[in-house]
DNA sequence: CAAAATGAGTACTAAGTAGTACACAGTACC
DNA sequence: GGTACTGTGTACTACTTAGTACTCATTTTG
């Protein structure tokens, strides 16, 4: 699997190449963070920052914040909410859906997004 | 809402009524901890355990693992590796079941259960 | 060439996590 | 009436998390 800082150094990098405002610098001063940290996590020197700081991350670099927490070993704090408010229902329904593909659990999105509930 | 603490001091006080294996000392040594330290969990003078430890303690009170990782706070590890594998298809799917009653998210589940997918 | 910007190296730290170890007072047993 | 078990108070600790602060050597640019 690709890493957490290289996936982050290779948008920052791909964004920089027409603009100056994507330097570590620019970008950890959007984040809220020191220069010198950023450059830390895109190396994996130091582990993934904290959920705030990869939001704000997927918002500068214009990716998707799912993608990007899962690769830092995290869920979205929202999501977790979600299933702690109905902890039996929703293990249920995931561990159901580990086994299925892509599609199967695509159809059941589609499903509810449509659906007559 | 109920703390963790309480509840798992109600659970094995319940238990304890009709048989001296469920003294504090006991559950503490059966799930591999400190007396006092369970004595303070279930005071909630400290927080919770980790996963680990509330999974035994689910074994050995006969509770749901699931329910006393929410009340916990906790989401077990192996429905967020599940979401992390594929982290956009879940994301939208939990997200949209937000809103949706018990029974409609129960019959997804059944649907999954028996269909022929 | 001088000034500014670039990424990176080192050292440090405050707060949280997940407990242990020991001691002690009250109660129950027989 | 001593032994043994009950829950609990206090003190301490190792590890992890999530960064800051300062420094420095190299480009890049005007």
């Amino acid at each position: 699997m690709k890493g957490f800082g290289t996936e982050i150094r290779n948008l920052r990098e791909r964004l920089s190449k027409d603009s100056k405002e994507f330097s570590v610098r620019r970008v950890a001063a959007k984040i809220g963070v020191e220069p010198a940290y950023l450059s830390k996590v895109e190396r994996e020197v130091v582990p993934p920052p904290s959920e705030v700081k990869i939001i704000a991350l997927a918002k500068v670099l214009g990716a998707d914040e799912d993608v990007l927490l899962a690769l830092a070993g995290k869920v979205s704090s929202d999501l977790l909410c979600i299933i702690k408010d109905r902890p039996i229902l929703f293990a249920e329904l995931i561990r159901k859906l580990k086994e299925e593909p892509d599609h199967a659990v695509l159809r059941i999105v589609r499903e509810v997004k449509d659906g007559d509930w």
